[in-house]
DNA sequence: ATGGATGCAAACCATTTGCAGTGTA
DNA sequence: TACACTGCAAATGGTTTGCATCCAT
């Protein structure tokens, strides 16, 4: 994704009104590599459009995510969520009702550990993401209904 | 982590004074398998434990976090982060400052599929966590500091 | 023209905090 | 006994929502 041409077409695929406020939130996040909140985003935009609201940011951050032009950095729910196993473990987090397994796989634990320079590791999770039994299931009997 | 013996025995090791609502919270956190959240493990003591509350539940589970006895299950933030970059990828998580920076390396983008029965994945992702650069440097002049 | 998007302010929800009283070590 | 913990209620901070107005198509 890259310049307006390209960014409008996208939109258009989507039937989805590009307004100048969602093109300067994509443009400005495209910009950087710092994953900024969606407060950040308002604070950096704010300077070239004083009327932009953060509700607004909120609102065009979710529409951008629901037509697969932006992606959030991960926690699946809301809520923080524990884990009495504090040993190296995995999970499965159902994107649909937010249920979480416990994944145990070794060949997990040892990852490569890719460049990054100065960073200093200390451990590292996996999350695989998927619909859990019961959600596939409901998903399953609601395209019957659909059809 | 089992008994109450141990328990009991863990948190003389740390110093940190053992109370029924901690010994309440932990008990029941590591009887399920669930992750549950602050609020479930609230919800599930209050019959037994009528006068505990919600705010020492959480602050329990700070408790119990900073001795080792729990895990929280990832979200490093507790702000949303976005990013622009829709392909697969993965992070860095700095967990002093909370700076997160992209990994693209291969070799974690095909990874064994897990068992988990009735899960239909539909991908995942890794989050290397550890100390950026900076944050490394602070700690090192930290401990000169204190020394 | 018109349906969806914006902006504002209020609402919401998870989590934290201040403080008086209580319990553990 | 002393200090740390609990419980309550209020505060906080991120995010969402209702509604009147505005704008992209």
């Amino acid at each position: 994704m890259k310049n307006r041409d390209e960014i409008k077409a996208f939109f258009r695929g989507k039937g989805v009104p590009l307004t100048h406020q969602r093109l300067a939130v994509y443009e400005e996040l495209a910009a950087r590599r710092d994953h900024p909140s969606a407060e950040a985003l308002h604070e950096a935009l704010k300077t070239d459009y004083p009327s932009l609201s953060l509700a607004t940011v909120y609102k065009t951050l979710q529409t951008l995510h629901q037509i697969g032009m932006v992606a959030r950095v991960d926690s699946p729910t809301s809520q923080a969520r524990f884990d009495a196993i504090v040993a190296t473990h995995h999970h499965a987090v159902c994107t649909s009702c937010g249920r979480i397994e416990d994944l145990f796989d070794p060949r997990l634990d040892a990852l490569p550990e890719p460049k990054a320079p100065g960073f200093r590791f200390s451990g590292h999770s996996v999350h695989f993401h998927g619909l859990c039994a019961a959600c596939a299931k409901a998903v399953r009997s609601n395209r019957r209904k659909e059809a």
